[in-house]
DNA sequence: GTGAAAGCGCTAACAC
DNA sequence: GTGTTAGCGCTTTCAC
């Protein structure tokens, strides 16, 4: 059985108290009393008991995690917010929510009832009504990868430019030579394929393109979806009469792949394409691909430092907290050169 | 403020235990008075304090998880723990150790002190040292992909059968018609290096080649490494005379990859190879390469599987736990079949 | 410099 | 059925 606090100062002749003080190192203690307690203390490898700390200090040094799959990018957001975590004492109470609105709504419940300090969520739900025990006990959360639209406000988040990452394919393939390029985007309702779309649209007006929905497609981010929307792309390719693509997502990448190499074709001399957080590990694929991609150690980076700034104003009295705006941090995503890009003839 | 019993209780009109009784529905409570208090608790969104439950119950329904580098294969085994633990209430502490002993020591002390009921752990560390306050106070602690070596003993465990990766990576190669097969190969220091090593060697001579050290090329599992010893492996060829090199890591493998574009080499016709869990997303890869790969989801299932057992019976008084020795836990692997391997000429 | 004691929020005897 | 209370392991105020 452990030891506590209690047996260790029975152990020493001293108090608890001035067991504790060793221990954490506060108040004043005679240089004997200490040397003599931190010798049991070794002995008996007495350790801290965090759980009784936090319920006496109100703070448990966590912060929750929930994403819909870890697998996708957040796994690398983790481990670059862990960095941060870490380094700044905190630890990561992680959930992966399997997309589903209703485990992510029982986690964020959970994390609450955990007590974490803070909280960062990748939400696959439209609404931020769990999240209300958060706000009213004004516990920090703060968003990464999507948040929820609510009338014009907005909480803290730490998001790609989405609307840009777009411009910035179209503007890649047009400077290729490109003229009609199509795009599969993800579904309307998520705000991501909504930006997506929106600055695909945006940005082939600015260069005197008239949208044609015979160009775009839009399916759930899912690489089924993604070969789905490539398969009909190329149904009425001489019809619609598309050089390039831009697959704004990492699963539809895959899919849309596949289903240009099941038609035969080749990439970029049939088809251009430039995929959404694409990279190749391992040098073998050719042609070598194009890609628009997201920050990521930096968001995990950035979300990491916004939370704890977040928490250490929580942690002041209210009278004297200095007044603090939610901050919409948005991130600008990187280009990734490759052949698939090309123009050809 | 966050409402607690106390308060709730004031509210309602009746006592603390009372409340408690109807929030946890456990002992007699009439109907009326359950009516009434749910109703309270509900207005007023009480979400009881777990950390104050935990240090009551000593059980904090967390479990901890340690890995070097959730990057690795890690954030997948996860993936598929985390299925099962949510599924029987546990919550995951994840610290990412950084390949780092010290830092794996000052987590799995950390652990501790956040009392979780459980930890599996993927050591980079050759001591149990820091473990003995799990030992000692009987948390069960589960190790995966490596254990460190204890003179003969060993301690709960669900691990890949190293070895027989290897000798199914020669016997494939074997198949297609190679005889000169070289390796590249994790330090033997390291468990899994040293498995998969021999593995190689008895399979080797299995088939009757007398070993050659002219085919084997150790490192540390980093993509440079990888590269480095398949670029000395080239180096070397005609007067090694292999036709054929087995690739006993992922990262690895990608690095060997390299090495052999650089040359401008061909797979399989110059050199076959079959590389470590390696799965291609995109199916853009020429040729399809085989590879040997981990069962990664049995992995996570099977290890949060025996760490619930074992969390299960740490709960049971000591006097009528039933005796439960370790159980090392050995899975095989499975094997992709591709193009990368085939024997030509 | 050191100790006694209250209390963090909860559960579970035990009493009524 | 319901209430009172001790105590989980710790920190911290207050006395001495």
């Amino acid at each position: 059985m452990a030891y506590d606090l209690k047996t260790i100062a029975k152990m020493t002749g001293y108090s608890v108290s001035t067991v504790s003080r060793v221990v954490n190192g506060k108040g004043r203690v005679s240089q004997k009393t200490r040397d003599k307690i931190l010798e049991i203390v070794d002995e008996y490898n007495y350790v801290p008991n965090q759980i009784a700390r936090s319920l006496k200090s109100n703070a448990t040094n966590t912060v929750g995690i929930i994403v819909p799959d870890i697998r996708e990018y957040f796994y690398k957001v983790i481990r670059s917010a862990d960095a941060i975590f870490s380094k700044h004492g905190y630890s990561i109470l992680l959930a992966d929510s399997n997309e589903d609105p209703e485990k992510e709504e029982m986690y964020i419940k959970l994390m609450y009832e955990k007590r974490v300090d803070g909280l960062i969520l990748a939400t696959v739900s439209n609404e931020f009504k769990a999240l209300d025990i958060f706000f009213n006990n004004s516990v920090p959360v703060v968003f990464i990868d999507n948040l929820p639209e609510v009338d014009g406000a907005y909480e803290d988040c730490v998001l790609l430019d989405n609307a840009k990452a777009s411009s910035m394919a179209i503007d890649q393939f047009v400077k290729e030579g490109h003229r009609r390029i199509a795009i599969i985007s993800g579904t309307e309702t998520e705000m991501t394929g909504h930006e997506r779309m929106d600055g695909y649209l945006r940005s082939m007006r600015l260069h005197g393109f008239e949208p044609d929905e015979r160009l775009v497609k839009i399916g759930r981010y899912e690489e089924e979806e993604g070969y789905r929307c490539m398969a009909e792309l190329l149904e009425n390719r001489q019809e619609a009469g598309f050089t390039a693509v831009y697959v704004s997502s990492y699963k539809m990448s895959c899919g849309a792949f596949k289903a240009i190499k099941e038609k035969e074709l080749r990439i970029p001399d049939d088809v251009a394409v430039i995929a959404f957080d694409f990279t190749d590990d391992t040098g073998l694929i050719t042609p070598t691909i194009t890609s628009v991609v997201q920050p990521i150690e930096r968001i995990g980076r950035i979300v990491a430092e916004r939370l704890i700034d977040r928490m250490k104003m929580a942690k002041q009295a209210e009278d004297e907290r200095e007044e603090d705006f939610p901050q919409k941090i948005i991130l600008a995503p990187g280009m990734l050169l490759g052949e698939s890009s090309r123009y050809v003839k």
